[in-house]
Formats: C-alpha cells, structure tokens, sequence
DNA sequence: ATGAAAGCGCTAACAG
DNA sequence: CTGTTAGCGCTTTCAT
C-alpha cells in the first residue's frame, strides 16, 4: 500500500499521500478531513481518520507553514529566567499563547543586546506570527526590520516604540514607592539599579522616584548602580563601597529599588554587614514576585499585575497578528499598587542637638 | 527588479529569487553564497551579498527546514517555570542549545500529564529535531509515536525509559539528605512531598529516605503530600492538620523535603505558626535553587548540579540528533552534595523521665 | 563557476 | 462530494 511495510520501526514520518493511498482517496480529501473542512462525506471522513490512525500520521506543519505563509509561533524574548519575574511572566505568556493556539519559543537574553538581536534574528528567520518582548534593550537593525516586515511586536511590562505597549505605569509606581518611604520619615533615600533591567523602565522608575524627592522636598537624587554581590556599587557615576554609602552619618535610610530582585539582593547584603531591615534601612522593590511574598523576605514592593499583563498582551498581541486590530500602535498603561511588608518601617531619627 | 518598488513599506518578505533577480544571477548561486558553499567567485559572492543587504533578505527557515527534512528546534518541556528550579534549568538549556545553533521551544506542562501530552505532540507537528525532558510524567501515546519517528528524547534532571537520562542520583541524595538529619540526633523524620514533582525523581528521593531510615534504625517512613499554602495534607494517606503532624511529643522533627520549593514553603509554614526552624524542626530541602542560599532562607539542601546537567544534556541529546552517538540508550547519573545551611541543627532532647 | 529542474509536504483554487 | 493542479521558498543533483 505505502512505501513502508513496516510501519513502526525505522520509517520516515507518513505523509499526507501516505494517509491518501491507504484510504484509498486523493490528497484534497486528506486535508479536507485534517482540517476539519466541510464538505466530506462522513463515510469519507471516517475512512481517512482510520487510515490517519493506522499509520500514526501528524500533520506536517512546517509545509503548511509554507503554503499558509505564516506560523502560529510566536516569539518571546525574555530578559533573564533567573530573576522570577520573567519567569512568572513567562509562564504566564506561554499558557495564553497556548490557549489561543500559538505555540511560544523563548529567547532568553540575559540583558544583553547583541544576544537581544541575534534572538530576533532568529525568530524572524523562523518566520514567527509575532514577537512579545518581556524585556527590550532598545532600537536595532532587527528590530526595524521585523516592523518593515510587518511582524507584529508587543511589549509587555517594557516598552519600545516599533509596536504596542501594555505595561504598567512605571512612573507612578517609582513615585508610589518613594512617596512610602517618604512617608515613612526618611530625608535620604536612593534609587537603585541592576543592570539586568532594562533601561526604558529603568529610567522611567528613576522619573518617578525623582518626581515624588522633589515634591516632598527633598534631594537631590541619589542613583546607585549595583551588580550583586559585589562590594562595590557605583553611586552618581562615582565607584564606592556599598557599604559606606548605607552606613554612617550621612547614610541612606531609604532605598527604592527598581526590581524586587534588586531589592531582595539588597536585603542580603544589609543582612551580610548586620545593618537591620528595616530599623537601619528601609527598601521598597518593584515587581511583587512571589518570593517577596514569604515571611522572610518580607518585602514591600510595587506590583505588577502579572497576570493581567500577560493576557492583554497575548490578546492585543493576537488581534493585530489576526487582523482585527489595526491602526498605530497603543500604550496600555495599567495601574500599579503598593504592597507593604516588614522591609519598610518609620525612620527613628537620632536626637538632635 | 523585483516586485515591491517600495522596498520598505509593507512588503512581503523577499524570496531567494528576489535576490537572484537583484544580483543577476540564479536561484542556486544565491543558495550557495547564503549557505557559505564553495565554489563561488569572489566577484558573485559580493554582488550577492550586496543583493541580499540591499533587499534585507532572510533566509526562510521554513522551507529550509521543508526540503532539508529537518529543523534545527529543540522542544523543552518544563514542569513549571514558577519553580525556580525549572527556570534556572529553562534557562541554562537553552542557552547550551543557543550554543549550539539551536532555537527552544519551551512547553510548560504545570505537573499535568494531559498538558504534556499536548505539548509533545505539538512540538511532533513542528518536526523538532529532539526533546528535552526536564520534567516526565510517564509514557503516552505521544511519547511512543516520538521514539517510534526517532526524535531523539533527553530526560534532564528526571527519567523515563524512552531515551538518554542525564540526571543526579535521587536515590543517593535522599539518603544524603536523611543521614544529615539521623546525624543530627532526629528520630522522627519525614519526607515531605508536593505535587508538582514529577512521579519518578519523587519516588527515588523516597527511596534513598527510607533506605536510611532503615539502615539507621529508625522507622517507621512517614510520608506527607502537601500542597502548599494548604492547611490539610496528606500523612501516609490520611488527611491531616498539617501542624498537628509538627506538634505535640510525637511531633515530627525533621523534615526532608522532595525539593527546595517545597522546603521554603515547609519553612513559611513553619514561620506562620511560630514553630522555630531549626529549634523546633529541621528542614532539608532538594535542589539549591539560588533562593535557597539567600542568609534569610539558608535552606540545607542536596544540591543538583544544573549547569552540568544542561550542558551534559544538550551535548547527549545533539549527539543523537547529528547521529554521532547511536545505540540504546545511556544513562548518566551525577553525584551530589549536601549543603548544609541553617534549616537544620541538632536536636535538643527534652530531658527523659 | 553557474544555471535548470526536481522536489520537500502541504493548501487552495478550480474542475469534474 | 472528490480529484487535479499549481505553487509556498528553499536545497540539491546534474548539466552546461
């Protein structure tokens, strides 16, 4: 009947003309019956479904991708599954994807831009429906030409401009944190950074914690980059020991960091020098991923809705690929709410003379 | 020249032959210049290469993949990205197949077998060119097709029967994990599993637990399944109050949990209803997730070694694809090590009448 | 060194 | 209701 007599060792997958000779019909019918087509005769359709059985036959769907001219991939870049949030949001990002059909296919890119672009590359190579960035460094060849190619592109909790955004608002949530710690009594509080973030979000934290210092009067900013666990930290552009900006006289108090996992790497090593969070710091993250949530960790942060993230952005993401959604590109900003926990308490101030 | 006089505006993606077109020459030499073949005069190469800048041409993967009668995918199927275990393994895998020259496709299956199914057979359809296991719930009809078609199948950091295990010894790091607890003056042990591991890693944990428990003279096994933050589990089949199992004189006083996300959540619950970790009860986790080694979780766990295990995986597995490694299949199995942190201590005997 | 031609497995008109 | 046919964009002999 098909080429192969033995059907289960050794043999090259069935076609579509494999299932056809074996039921006896033409291809047309085949892909009819696979695709759930009208228009087949029931007897017909049952015959094929035996003969598909029988030989184990899967669609192929790297030729339909070809015929079609497009997949249901989706691409999705993703900054670091090492930090939770990405890993969360992942998930999350996976399971609508799935839901609607899309299959995804990850590019970690651990915040580096080149790795960033060779990922892009590769998913337009591959031809995906669309991409979801998780995380975007920035504009590059790549990224123009998946636009020009008309490859749509969501960015969820980031942003960019060549597509849609459905983010939180992260000023109001720099502003949201740092008014906390105000709040609190704290005179000096820093911003700080890692350098897994990417930077749109990063410096639109940064806005909002400088907007919230200068309506409550104080300042000036205080912008500290640190890879943990280093020692040293740079600090307004300027290297120093972490650990002497957080102790001493002119201390800082108060920290809002741009991600929980910033924050909680914090904690760590204000627990490594025995400063005590919060009585001799307070911190305040960004993220809210479940880690922060345990007793001992404890950390009062900024969440994001994660969920809800992923499924405007996986439907937003789907009516432009379907065409139901056409037009410039929209920004959905979603509200943000502070969460508070034990990493944040009321400044005690010393006496003054 | 070509079809599209604007190439920048809402064109469709150049073909091969737009590039033929464009350097005056064949569909074959462009082929050829693309895939770096020899026998290309300098002079072509160039004005091909300058063709192909010009058009912004990308190879189309997918009818690469159509006439090659292979892809250069690698399907993944994680058990859950929330664990981050699975995360840091996610990720590691990736980036040894990125490495490699290959692209992930990541399928989450969130411990349900059903999900599973379908992610293989979705990643079947797509032709990968092999799977990763870091997670199997057991054989299916998917998975019998998938050997039957000879896709190459790793198991990472789990088992199964069906193609090349690279993974530690469960068995060994239960008894690891156990002993460090009998050591430490505890009688009453148990092993403490949650839902998410798959079956067989969990079966082997419980094994190498009962193994010393017996050669240390104690028993009988004690057994909760446990879905955290629940306050009900299940002991040796009963559903009970969690903390009733936590207290009292017949308390239990050390736990080995199957892994460290279950361990933290042990701990958390511990936390909750002010049961002191170690004083009180002694937790040994699975795996050394980062989290675990943070100051204020400092889990004692077994640690897996995941970056050995990604790169032994991937390196197995595209043996097989390339057909540089052949017959049945291996199975590696990695020592462990205890890490010792401060969830256990040794156990204070309250004074015997 | 280059080109012509035959598919890879499938879908989608269009005929019958 | 079913079959025929013409590609989708690429690789790969085989000629030239």
């Amino acid at each position: 009947m098909h080429a192969d007599d033995n059907p289960l060792l050794f043999r090259t997958p069935p076609t579509i003309l494999d299932v056809a000779l074996e039921a006896g019909v033409s291809k047309s019918t085949v892909s009819n019956v696979v695709r759930d087509a009208t228009g087949v005769s029931e007897a017909t359709r049952r015959r094929v479904r035996a003969a598909i059985e029988r030989l184990g036959y899967r669609p192929n769907v790297i030729a339909r991708q070809l015929v079609k001219r497009r997949t249901e991939i989706l691409g999705v870049v993703v900054g670091d599954l090492f930090n939770p949030f990405f890993a969360e949001m992942a998930k999350m990002i996976e399971r609508h994807a799935a839901a609607r059909g899309y299959t995804a296919m990850f590019c970690n890119t651990e915040g580096d831009s080149q790795r960033e672009i060779e990922g892009v590359e590769s998913l337009l190579e591959h031809r995906v429906a669309g991409i979801v960035f998780l995380a975007f460094s920035g504009e590059s060849r790549a990224m123009r030409e998946a636009v020009e190619q008309r490859v749509p592109v969501i960015f969820v909790a980031c942003s960019g401009d060549a597509g849609d955004v459905v983010s939180v608002d992260d000023v109001q949530g720099g502003t949201l944190a740092t008014e906390h710690l105000i709040a609190a009594g704290h005179k000096r509080i820093a911003y700080l950074s890692v350098p897994e973030l990417e930077e749109r979000s990063d410096l639109m934290r940064l806005q909002g914690y400088e907007d919230a210092l200068r309506a409550g009067g104080l300042g000036p900013p205080l912008r500290i980059s640190w890879s943990p666990p280093a020692d040293q930290a740079v600090v307004d552009g300027e290297a120093r020991k972490l650990v002497d900006v957080l102790t001493g006289p002119e201390r800082v108090t108060g920290v809002f960091a741009s991600n929980d996992f910033a924050g909680i790497y914090l904690q760590e090593f204000a627990d490594r020098y025995h400063l005590r969070v919060p009585a001799d710091l307070s911190i305040v993250g960004f993220d809210d991923i479940a880690m922060s949530g345990l007793a001992r960790i404890a950390l009062t942060t900024v969440a994001q809705p994660r969920e809800q993230l992923a499924r405007l952005g996986i439907e937003t993401l789907v009516a432009r690929i379907e065409g139901k959604l056409t037009g410039p590109p929209q920004t959905r900003l979603i509200g943000v709410e502070l969460v508070k926990r034990r990493s944040t308490a009321r400044l005690i101030e010393p006496a003054r003379p």
